[in-house]
DNA sequence: TCTAGTTCCTATAGCGACTATAGGAGCAAG
DNA sequence: CTTGCTCCTATAGTCGCTATAGGAACTAGA
């Protein structure tokens, strides 16, 4: 007999909330489970470690696609793991990225805030960095990663 | 006699794009604009500075309230800039905050590629770290700076 | 057995900050 | 005068959820 856990269950167990758990059927990530009479769904053991699966790519950053791609390769085991090793190299990559944005960010952040001399608006330091892009040290303007949490 | 410019090149100057315009006068960021007898949008040099602020602003990752606030300072230059300062600090915690969190995750994709021996998917080191988050050290979940380009 | 409270169900709308599309109108150059 | 660009409005789509409405089904206690 397998152990059969509510949704409720299955969340509490993944770290992944129940709203979620059914977007995740909704768009294929997991399979449709088994129903109850009453129609409640039912998880299985696998499913659980499928849902902490995903829930740890996504805070990773991987965005749903990547995600059913590593899915996808988890059930082939005997298959090579060459995609999900570039995937996670391209991912890094893009990490990297985002990095050297953000910090390039929070210098220019520091300069606006260590400028400010708590005077009037017409010369505060903030204002005026914001105002003139000219000044500005920050030119690596990338994008976000998909709903990092 | 004033420049006054369309929407095209006013965002050309500002680096703001087309569409983005005229959502930024949809949701009140920047004031109706004067128009020609055939409709069309007229901006002057104003104008195309506050979409530069805005752009600027947003490079940075403040999310539209805190350009609200920001704009409404800096059009009331009397003002003390002790609220511009607040907000810049707050937003710098954050972007710090934000630096730890990918710095992990950093981190943990470094490891998950350098485990990976190009093998099978059953022994993938990718794959394993991603099933286990037990194993992970990754715990620093944090928010997204809003639609940080 | 009744009932109160919790969990579950579906379907749909909302979030932020845009971006894309449809279907047209204006305008400048050749 | 026609080609092609820019512009107009209005609406829907993006991503990854999250919230809401309105109901049905379980669970525990009286």
């Amino acid at each position: 007999m397998q152990t059969a856990v509510s949704i409720g269950q299955a969340a509490r167990a993944s770290g992944v909330k129940v709203p979620t758990v059914r977007y995740y059927e909704q768009i294929g990530l997991l399979p449709l489970p088994d129903r109850t009479d009453g129609n409640r769904r039912l998880y299985d053991r696998t499913d659980v470690e499928r849902l902490a699966f995903i829930r740890h790519a996504r805070e990773l950053g991987f965005d749903v696609e990547a995600i059913r791609r590593l899915l996808a390769l988890q059930d082939e085991p005997e298959q090579s793991c060459a995609e999900a090793d570039a995937l996670a190299k391209q991912h890094l990559i893009e990490v990297e990225r985002r990095l050297r944005s953000l910090m390039a960010l929070k210098a220019e952040l520091e300069r606006m805030v260590e400028g400010c001399t708590q005077g009037k608006v017409e010369s505060c330091r903030v204002i005026e960095i914001l105002a003139d892009h000219g000044e500005c040290r920050h030119h690596d303007h990338e994008k976000p990663l998909s709903g990092l949490k």
